[in-house]
DNA sequence: TTTGCCATGTTATCAGACAAGATACATTTT
DNA sequence: AAAATGTATCTTGTCTGATAACATGGCAAA
């Protein structure tokens, strides 16, 4: 970047001033001259300091907020989060182009759903049995309705995580769901629909053989069947991938 | 949640009016309602709209900025940014302040840990078993020299999800790594050195029999013997955790 | 048609104010 | 003396109004 102070380029448009102070105070912070929980300066020291307004101090810490560098308390101060350097696990979307990759996403997904289904069979209790029951009804009703349920679906998958009791499933669950929905709707084009009443007829059959093992409170059976559903699902997504391509 | 949008409840405001327009607004663009380089609402409007401030409004916009979500231009407007990234999965460290944090989140790598020895059984080829070896071989050399040997243990694992084939369950691995290895540093911690060794020696013999099972190129052994480990693992964080605590 | 000017709309920044939560200290009570 | 309580003060959250910088489209002049 050829932006000195001292030349002046009539080209180079100035970054604003709070961009300019968010890449000042983000580079302090992961220099680590502001180190972990420490307090950052008040916002009137900060305008003071750098002879800005307040709005340009506060939008620079909302930047650093998002980005996940610093958390503020009302009341008290901004402060350094634990782990600035903690990069957030991320899919591109660009990078799902292929068939493959695709699959590979899938892989991951059937690992922490093969778990979650695991432990609900375990920790399940009568609120989570009814939510997961109450999501094959949906997707029975959507079925009926001629939809593709693809929503209803995911909604049964995530009843199933939340039924761990375990917020971080459910939560890894809906990541993955905003990388992979997108691609799943390829089912919805299935034109015949003798075939595609059948290709749901078969998908919710494998529900309900969940259903039924958590129910049991069997967790191996949970696993068992979780792991059939998603890979037979992989091997759906493969046929149909492939024909559409 | 009991939080219904007519009943105004006096305990629960829990994220600020900022960070609700930051959810409003960045579902709404991920979820395309507002389609890449389309222009946002103005200012005004989205404070007539959203019945805020205008330090609201900027703050919020400034946010989905340092998201990337969104570009403004003095003069012109906001617009949503050409790619809109993918929502994140991101772990916020200070989540785990409690016990209970991390072992959910150790749960979640149990998954797919327990899932990656299994594709690593199947997938395995030479350059990879002779990889997972030599991570053994470090961790022994490191016991000997005294060593906690944290870093060769998170190596030992990450080598058998680079041995699935499927690079996303090394990016998770090393992912849950950033977030977990901080708190792991507790087993360095261990005063007794008998008790340190004994504690390795039986962290060192599951490690093995994972790596049996692989060889073997048995999946169902594989996964069996790292959910023992992990899970073994998880038993050992809590008692050391309750200890120092 | 092309050029230049300008009115209008929009974002960037500034300034001041009050509300709400947090903290430290003095006060009161036990 | 110790603990509970009240209060002054500091800090962030939000609101309001104003000015500057920039962008855009229309209009008039060449």
């Amino acid at each position: 970047m050829a932006r000195s102070p001292t030349a002046f380029s009539p080209l180079t448009v100035p970054l604003s001033r709070t961009a300019q102070l968010v890449e000042h105070l983000g580079s302090e912070i992961r220099a680590g001259r502001y180190k972990p929980t420490e307090r950052l300066p008040t916002e009137q020291e900060l305008m003071a300091r750098f002879d800005v307004s307040r709005t340009v101090v506060r939008e620079a810490v909302a930047s650093l907020k998002a980005e996940g560098l610093v958390v503020t308390r009302q009341g008290s101060g901004a402060f350094v989060a634990q782990n600035p350097t903690g990069k957030p696990f991320r899919i591109v979307s660009d990078d799902l182009k292929s068939i493959a990759e695709v699959l590979n996403v899938l892989q991951l997904r059937l690992a922490v759903e093969v778990e979650a289904a695991g432990l609900a069979a375990i920790e399940r209790d009568d609120h989570g049995l009814e939510e997961i029951g109450l999501c094959l009804d949906r997707i029975d009703a959507a079925v009926r309705a001629g939809d593709a349920a693809i929503e209803a679906d995911y909604e049964f998958h995530l009843s199933i995580a939340r039924a761990t009791g375990n917020p971080y499933f459910e939560r890894f669950m809906r990541f993955l769901g905003t990388v992979l929905i997108p691609r799943q709707t390829v089912r919805a084009g299935i034109e015949n629909p003798r075939v595609r009443r059948d290709y749901l007829d078969q998908v919710q059959a494998e529900h309900r053989a969940i259903h039924a093992a958590i129910v049991a409170s069997d967790p191996d059976a949970a696993r068992q069947t979780t792991r059939a559903h998603l890979e037979a699902g992989r091997v759906r997504y493969l046929a149909i991938a492939r024909e559409t391509a």
